[in-house]
DNA sequence: CGAAAATGCTATGCGTGATAACAAATCCAG
DNA sequence: CTGGATTTGTTATCACGCATAGCATTTTCG
């Protein structure tokens, strides 16, 4: 039956895929990809995706606070507790007071190790991502993805 | 404060954004506005993303299985229980037994008219999509995206 | 001054994806 | 043909990201 059904199932199975045509779908199958391969080499230094975010959002500076960090990330305050206070607790960050409403997140020593790690890991993959693309799109990705949402 | 700090804060605050450069970035964040904005267009019509994929893949066959979609989707078996459940108490597919193990996921009336007002959503959808992005840009698009997953 | 906005937070629900385990059916190598 | 391996559909959880509502405090600004 299986094999035989490959008259019109397993012979053509993806091909008459009618997803496959579209720049939306493709883009988010793109991303999904993307991002599991991200996550999988950022696990391997003990991050997440969003650690790697903040962490470079708050490299050298003592006045990000978490809706700042929020806002640049397009993350909603109430998520950013969790994501901070995970980060607070492995000692990525520390809180610094602004003002008496303000609080800023800083970087601390260890946050600076796994920042170098993230910053490494994210060079050797943003270049393995854009070597799979074929050369004469390459230069069209980066502008086109801007476009559709800066 | 606020406004006095716009020295080094809120003069350049995503200008200096070291996120912004990196096309896996921006892959995600563009994957995110697509796919809210689409989502919220399926809402208008009762549907959602999932539901419009399953719609364009079960049309004019009575042999696609939950397996099947799911390789198509890439969504786990145990994940399309749900989904089509959902599907079935909508009343937008059926399902026919094809043999003692396997079972196809049929459109029905109902889900013809849903698929009819999905395939409008999604062409005006990407038609808009595809506008955003300049024009030099576009014809690279989805191929430098297919590229990524296919 | 006083209303409005911003900041940080708690609590909670929704949607999606991942995993483990299971029974039944089917496939396939020996 | 028989029996182990694979496939299919399913249940039951868990993890994670994201959204909303609400609250207290502080700051801003007309």
């Amino acid at each position: 039956m299986q094999d035989g059904s490959d008259q019109d199932i397993a012979q053509a199975p993806l091909a008459a895929d009618p997803l496959a045509v579209l720049p939306g779908y493709a883009l988010r199958r793109a991303a999904n990809v993307m991002m599991a391969e991200l996550s999988a080499r950022m696990a391997d230094a003990g991050l997440r995706v969003g650690d790697a975010s903040v962490l470079l959002l708050v490299e050298g500076r003592n006045d990000m606070t978490s809706s700042l960090i929020g806002k640049a990330l397009d993350i909603q305050r109430a998520n950013m507790v969790r994501l901070l206070a995970r980060m607070e607790s492995l000692g990525l960050v520390t809180r610094a007071p602004i003002d008496r409403k303000s609080i800023a997140v800083v970087l601390t020593p260890l946050g600076a190790e796994a920042l170098e790690q993230a910053r490494a890991i994210i060079q050797d993959f943003e270049e393995d991502l854009m070597a799979r693309i074929p050369a004469r799109h390459r230069d069209h990705f980066l502008p086109a993805l801007n476009a559709l949402w800066q």
